[in-house]
RNA sequence: GGGCGAUUAGCUCAGCUGGCCAGAGCGCCCGGUUCACAUCCGGGAGGUCGCAGGUUCAAGUCCUGCAUCGCCCACCA
């Protein structure tokens, strides 16, 4: 019974072909596709690094530095376009022999994975200092070991052709030793000091920040104008004030002197007066400073050099007291006086009412300014002066300057190398120690007997002045940058003079955001080279823009615009999300993510699967097409598609090179959609009916040289039809599309072939105006219609593929003529083009008036045409100066344009 | 206050070193169940390439200025 019913019956009665084993599945699921190949990629082991063991010298390294996912959270597009980016040029150098190596790692993101951990302990009602050092510890690498892991997966998903257990990562005890080998040498050369500075304080995170770490937003706050009481020579108050415009009221308790421009007329004559702090009623010193704006605020400034950058320099110069108000969770301290122990706000509300109460406040004036915020934590953060470590950048800035000046290491695109070097050209003093226990510890220790530092990599026993083992290590923690600026060469092995370190340093391409530039790219630089006997750790920085929501903006969790990669995958499939990301922006600028472009891409997915279901079903089990050898003898088709594919190819290899990998996918995209399948498959259908299978040889080598180019875009279909196709092939030689060789115009044949190209093009423009008189005089689509098309000078392939006109234009019986004599002139539609004329007798439905009218149009527009080209031509200007090429291609456009028109004319005055 | 980017069809964007009668996808209009694909096929409409000057035989592409939007850097209280 069964048998009975499945039973099929050929309705052709013709040839009834079984199913080959290479069959695709008949609809495109991504999510399948992902897992088979997934599964396949992992069994080849082609995800590890020199799987083969094999170092050859032969092969070029090419190591690829991948940006960091973030520890805290989720993965972001703007990861899953890293991945992208650095996956499909890893695939492409595989392909290309080269010996590729990813440097991933993880960005430890050290204050917000603290934060986090904190807030947990926060819920349980205990702080870091209750649990301990240790225990904190090791919950952090609880959160960050989940994290990892998760991270992998999601990689995974993304199709990343790097092992990830593999990675480096700069908190493990390799990097370790880097970091502290590094801050020893910088030490010892005098590169990194101790000091107190005035630095950014994070009072949520209670940790120092380097400048880079604040970011400033426009905060709407007030400007108060306060009367600071003027003395007189003796100390006595006077009825004299000098107001100070400030919006930091909390911070008066710690003026210690208030400055003007020694410049300013206005208060000239108060320069070495004294006058009183309006808090505190405690004296201080008018002085004078070419830092003080004679514009902004009143013109005086309160000095208060604990607090404010500005104001700690002019303390500085002028020997002042530092009087630090504030306590690390910014409430204010016992040097506050009677605001002790309060929130720095609710001190400021304080301030004014006190000052409003002794009649000390002139005015209030609302006034928006830039106010620091935490990067990591959102607090505000405080000016604070404090005891930190700091490394000295100028002289680490200056071989990182000159290595992007004299181009021996190079931005993509180039106008951020001027961004780099503005930035290093001013580049300050590097605050590197925080404030929070998960990090690198700072490598010194400090003795109890004699107060002597001692700087070491391994663990020192005791003092390296007196010798005493009362040491202690310093407290505090080092930016993640610091380590993370080893990257290059710490996660090959460096301090060790590894085999890793010399093969793979230095590294070729730099992939990142633009927004890290300072933050990672800029270290990298400077540190590697300081460690590395000054050689640059890349080549090239290849920078990519910030991927943003469909409403344009940046994606941020507090906006709640993002996106997560992963459903998006669910949803359309990794090669959709990953072929959009690339092809999306040109380098550098910003995209922005749509569910139309991720719906066209996954459309493209589903448009390779169904061409390439149609290529393997023609094809019997266990077939193998050979590469087609015979080009010149071949059909016109052929011959076009083979240099088609062949033109493609150059043009990718060039595009990647200089790494436009958005065009070279688009390229490959059009190729695939526009050429082979809109038209060679379809010219190749007439032969293939008839039993003629002599176009499968370039149907399966345009299909797998497609698909190779393609790989590195969308590995996961293209690898799946691969993996079928393959069975067809003569010579696969690799047993994966991963791993096979990708085409080049060395291994791409044949070679171009100009004439193929023009020919087919006339032949493309001959169905077009067949189709479009049909459309336009509404023929049934489905009925064929006699036609004429009168080949002008044409070479005859016009009528040597007759078939393929006559099944693509559904225009049957077709009549290849080469004079107008030739073909019906009354009661027909006809459409002039550059080398020939379409004429289809459709009696009834020409409308005479009407054909006149579309004839004048067409006519009209020639003439102009004509008329621009030929006064380009009557220029002698431009037949001296412009190439010979150009002024020959204009010669025939003006030949085509002029034949053109003529043939209009005639048609025009056929008409009744 | 410096610096950078964007401004091209209704929308989102390509257009590299100047040669383009300006491209794609989506959307829109007309028409299609042809045995790879309706996640598709055929046809079509739609653009003073932000504005004003300039260089050039030739400018969306180079230069200058301006406008709008966005980003980065900067201690102006």
């Amino acid at each position: 019974m069964p048998e009975v019913m499945t039973a099929r019956t050929d309705p052709e009665g013709g040839r009834s072909r079984r199913q080959p084993p290479s069959a695709l599945p008949k609809t495109y699921d991504p999510a399948q596709v992902e897992e088979r190949v997934y599964a396949l990629w992992e069994r080849g082991g082609y995800f590890r690094p020199r799987a083969d063991g094999a170092k050859e010298k032969s092969r070029r390294p090419f190591t690829i530095i991948m940006p960091p996912p973030n520890l805290t959270g989720e993965l972001h597009l703007g990861h899953a376009l890293v991945v992208a980016l650095e996956d499909a040029l890893t695939r492409w150098h595989r392909m290309l022999g080269d010996d590729t190596l990813w440097l991933p790692g993880v960005d430890h993101a050290a204050i917000a994975v603290n934060a986090i951990v904190e807030r947990q302990l926060a819920d349980e009602g205990r702080t870091r200092h209750d649990v301990g050092r240790e225990a904190f510890l090791a919950r952090v690498w609880d959160f960050v070991n989940r994290s990892r892991s998760r991270i992998a997966e999601q990689h995974r998903r993304l199709g990343a052709s790097a092992d990830w257990t593999r990675e480096a990562f700069t908190m493990d005890p390799g990097p370790q030793r880097a970091v502290r080998q590094t801050f020893k040498r910088l030490y010892d050369d005098g590169l990194i000091y101790r000091g107190e500075r005035l630095i950014n304080w994070d009072p949520e995170g209670q940790t120092a920040l380097s400048d880079l770490e604040v970011d400033y937003r426009e905060v709407a706050g007030h400007f108060w104008y306060v009367r600071y009481p003027l003395l007189d020579a003796e100390g006595g108050q006077t009825q004299e004030f000098v107001t100070i415009a400030t919006t930091r009221p909390e911070t008066i308790p710690a003026d210690t002197a208030v400055a003007v421009n020694p410049a300013d007329e206005r208060y000239r004559s108060l320069i070495g007066r004294r006058v009183l702090v309006p808090t505190s009623d405690r004296p201080v010193a008018v002085i004078a400073d070419a830092a003080v704006s004679m514009k902004a605020g009143s013109g005086a400034l309160k000095v208060t050099p604990a607090h404010d950058p500005l104001d700690f320099e002019i303390g500085e110069r002028h020997g002042l007291e530092i009087l630090n108000i504030m306590n690390p969770d910014a409430t204010l301290n016992e040097r506050a006086g009677a605001y002790a122990g309060l929130d720095r706000f609710e001190a400021r509300d304080r301030v004014v009412a006190d000052l409003e109460a002794k009649g000390l406040i002139e005015k209030v004036e609302p006034y928006t300014h830039a106010v620091g915020h935490s990067q990591r934590s959102g607090a505000i953060v405080e000016p604070m002066i404090s005891l930190q470590w700091f490394v000295s950048a100028k002289p680490l800035a200056q071989p990182a300057i000159a290595a992007v000046r004299d181009g021996r290491i190079r931005f993509v695109p180039d106008r951020f190398a001027r961004t780099y070097l503005q930035w290093m050209d001013n580049i300050r003093d590097w605050c590197i120690s925080r404030q929070i226990w998960w990090g690198h510890r700072i490598p010194v220790w400090y003795c109890d007997a004699c107060a002597g530092l001692t700087v070491a990599v391994q663990d020192p026993t005791a003092c390296d002045h007196c010798g005493d083992a009362h040491i202690r290590q310093d407290e505090d923690t080092l930016d993640t940058w610091f380590s993370s600026g080893l990257w290059p060469h710490s996660t090959l092995g460096w301090p060790d003079d590894s085999d890793d370190l010399r093969r793979y340093y230095p590294t070729q391409v730099m992939e990142t955001a633009y927004d890290i530039i300072f933050f990672w790219v800029a270290r990298m630089i400077m540190l590697s080279m300081y460690n590395m006997r000054g050689v640059p750790p890349f080549e090239t920085v290849y920078l990519h823009g910030l991927v943003r929501a469909q409403d344009g903006h940046k994606m941020s969790k507090s906006l709640g615009n993002v996106i997560d990669p992963l459903k998006v995958i669910d949803r359309y499939g990794t090669d959709a999300l990953r072929f959009t990301l690339v092809t999306g922006p040109a380098p550098g600028n910003d995209m922005r993510l749509t569910d139309e472009r991720l719906e066209g891409s996954r459309n493209f997915a589903n448009k390779l699967w169904n061409g390439a279901r149609f290529v393997l079903g023609e094809l019997e089990a266990g077939e193998r097409a050979a590469a087609p050898v015979d080009v010149r003898a071949r059909p016109l088709e052929d011959r076009w598609i083979l240099s088609r594919l062949a033109r493609l190819t150059r043009t990718v290899q060039q595009l990647l090179d200089d790494f436009q990998l958005g065009e070279a996918g688009r390229q490959i995209h059009d190729f695939l959609w526009s050429e082979f399948f809109d038209w060679y498959v379809e010219a190749s259908k007439p032969r293939l009916r008839r039993g003629d299978r002599s176009p499968l040889p370039v149907l399966v080598y345009v299909l797998d040289r497609s698909l190779r180019l393609l790989h590195p875009f969308m590995p996961f279909v293209t690898e799946e039809i691969w993996q079928r196709l393959r069975r067809h092939l003569q010579n696969p030689r690799a047993r994966a599309l991963i791993a096979a060789s990708y085409p080049s115009k060395r291994n791409v044949q044949p070679a171009l072939d100009d004439e193929a190209e023009r020919a087919f093009a006339v032949l493309q423009n001959t169905v077009r105006a067949i189709r479009q008189v049909r459309a336009e005089k509404k023929v049934e689509p489905g009925r064929w219609v006699p036609a004429y098309v009168i080949d002008r000078g044409g070479d005859g392939s016009l009528a040597e593929r007759s078939t393929v006109i006559e099944v693509l234009a559904r225009a049957r019986p077709l009549h290849i003529v080469s004079a107008r004599e030739e073909a019906p002139s009354e009661g027909v539609v006809a459409q002039v083009l550059a080398g020939a004329e379409v004429v289809l007798p459709l009696g009834g439905l020409v409308d005479a008036e009407q054909e006149r009218a579309r004839l004048q149009k067409e006519v009209n527009d020639a003439q102009g045409y004509l008329q621009r080209v030929e006064a380009k031509l009557g220029n002698d200007q431009f037949r001296r100066k412009a190439p010979a090429d150009v002024v020959a291609r204009e010669e025939r456009r003006r030949d085509e344009i002029a034949g053109r028109l003529a043939g209009l004319r005639e048609r025009m005055a056929d008409l009744p």
